[in-house]
DNA sequence: GCCTGCTATAGAAACGCTTCTAAAACTTCC
DNA sequence: GGAAGTTTTAGAAGCGTTTCTATAGCAGGC
């Protein structure tokens, strides 16, 4: 026995057959007498004997692994908070179970060699973490069979992939209505970045909420950001030189918020009392800061969680009609939106003009 | 051909034998003609044909993929954000040598069954990340023969792991002396997690500066934190009430100093004005707010990018003396030190009498 | 023209496990 | 006491690769 003990010395040892060790490992032992299960099992241990996981793999044709891939655009974990939530439900869900998790970061945006990379018989399905449009992630349907499931961008039916997701609808247009309920009427709005699906989601939720309430949209207090905290301050920095100003601002996430609320600091504007602002996603961080920042919270961890479970179920049941699972967010009222009659009427008091004097949707 | 296209069918379809097939697809085609070369690759290419790599694993033995093992203490990747950094390393390093991860978080602490799960042929090498003291992932040597390299903990030699980790000690001395520097006499300290062994480490270092400069440590102003932010501001409270303050507190992390900074502000004491505070980690989030901190700045991506080299140095070469490898940390000075002779002078003066007044060590 | 020494290809044995199928050994029953 | 059944055990064929070794085919040298 050279090396590792294998399952054929463990039955040399015990004197029986490779068939009936592996039986009884495996733990079918009534099959066979008391007397030759101990046998065995002794052997087993005094030998140090421990499955080959990947010969198992290979004869079950099965591998009890899943691959958590995440997208070429944010293949940085470092940044992605998002990510870490969710890897965490993944793993809390997988593990008592025996899954394994195979991280895999595509540095191509080559679709055939992610593809080959991702499905190369090492897993049975796999999470996609947030594609984003024009991901090679989503061309799935062409170059593999394995169950997928995506997370984190709630993607048109098209492509078929079955998704678990937080409501980014729902969750901003609740978000929107509140604002509006402390008396808000000039509502600016920094949108996220352009290729995420979330951040058109909330965009649109924003502006159909303000149209129900016959609100107009000001484009010029409509910014572009990119999620990132900096493009947050840039925005910040665009609005707040502007002649007419909005009393609220609402940031397509946190981290933007946070970025806005610096330069804020940094103007000598103060929020709430001059300008308030809101976030989306309640990020570890913000709270960390006591920056009682008012936003949506949301179970990233749930999400995950969740992912996982339908992945697994899909693996095991060959289920394969795709699904969508989207999870509710709360709102967490904190300190950065004030009443609106509460305001100072600095520039801001305009805001009652412009309920009649604006233009579109 | 039932499910997926195998390497016999390729060869079927090719009209060659498997091996043939097998050699060219893997790039030793010097040895066929041209035209058989030919075949084999458009039979592959018309079939979608993928090598399984389950199978290729079992018969090279080797595959290729590294294992990353998080500690049962800190399974949940979402707070840990060294382990963000360092996994991005690892994944830089490995990600264009093909070589794949598993992620591996044991939520048990049975040594056994941990490395039943770890060492079970899956992969090639381990990656420990931040072992604590007592943790079953340095019980190593009596379960596995697998190279193991260890990050984020200094550990003692007889562990007999190779470890990469930055310079705890060098790097706390470097910070303890420039705050010396500025004129601190009177420094208190904020422990870290005493199950760490940074956390020794730099508090032994800074103790080891003070008694250099013949300062003396008042243990009323050293503090028992755990790394979390809530345990910084925990002891700034504590601190913070007593008769007599250090002008200076070094905290051993930055989220324990972002901690402490909040307890300040809340109780409206003026930092740096009425007191110093410096971190060590230089976290993303403390600079992203702005706080101004000064702190130690180290590369964690560098340190998982290294443990990711010397992991695969050691399962190539077969080398398996245990080495260490220590990253210098750089000293990053803003704001939350002042020079302590431009102190107000509150009850902060006492200091001076301090440096005669102390006791020990 | 036969042996030597190439090159180009194929056969077959691993790798370590699972599992289907078959065969011994032992009961039981009429 | 032998057919029929039941329990216990073993044989052997995979799983999809890699790779060692063997064998054709074909030059060239004497």
């Amino acid at each position: 026995m050279r090396g590792k003990p294998t399952l054929r010395d463990v039955a040399e040892r015990a004197g029986c057959s490779i068939t009936t060790t592996s039986n009884i490992l495996q733990g079918r032992s009534h099959l066979y007498k008391e007397d030759m299960v101990q046998r065995v099992l002794s052997a087993a241990h005094e030998l140090g004997y421990r499955p080959n996981s990947v010969a198992r793999s290979l004869a079950r044709r099965r591998t009890a692994t899943i691959g958590v891939v995440l997208d070429p655009q944010h293949a940085r974990l470092t940044h992605n908070v998002y990510a870490h939530d969710v890897l965490d439900g993944i793993l809390a869900f997988l593990e008592p179970r025996d899954y394994d998790i195979r991280l895999i970061t595509p540095r191509t945006n080559d679709p055939a060699a992610v593809w080959r990379r991702i499905d190369n018989g090492s897993i049975d399905g796999a999470i996609l973490i947030a594609p984003v449009m024009g991901s090679p992630l989503l061309e799935w349907q062409h170059y593999s069979t394995l169950p997928v499931v995506a997370v984190g961008s709630t993607l048109p039916e098209e492509y078929l992939l079955s998704q678990v997701d937080i409501d980014n609808d729902a969750a901003m247009a609740s978000l929107t209505e509140w604002v509006i309920q402390q008396g808000h009427r000039a509502i600016g709005f920094i949108k996220g970045h352009p290729l995420h699906w979330s951040a058109h989601q909330r965009e649109r939720a924003f502006r159909r909420v303000m149209a129900q309430h016959g609100l107009p949209v000001r484009e010029e207090w409509v910014l572009q950001g990119n999620y990132g905290s900096e493009s947050g301050a840039y925005a910040a920095g665009q609005l707040l030189c502007q002649k007419e100003l909005p009393t609220a601002v609402i940031c397509a996430n946190d981290d933007m918020a946070v970025g806005f609320l610096q330069k804020c600091r940094e103007l000598e504007i103060p929020v709430p009392d001059a300008i308030s602002v809101a976030g989306f996603d309640d990020i570890y961080w913000a709270r960390q800061l006591g920056l009682q920042l008012t936003t949506i919270q949301h179970d990233r961890y749930q999400v995950g969680y969740l992912a996982a479970q339908m992945l697994l179920h899909q693996i095991e049941t060959g289920e394969s009609r795709p699904q969508r699972m989207l999870l509710p967010g709360t709102l967490v009222v904190r300190r950065t939106v004030a009443l609106a009659h509460a305001l100072a009427s600095v520039p801001i008091s305009e805001a009652t003009i412009l309920t009649e004097g604006g233009s579109r949707l």
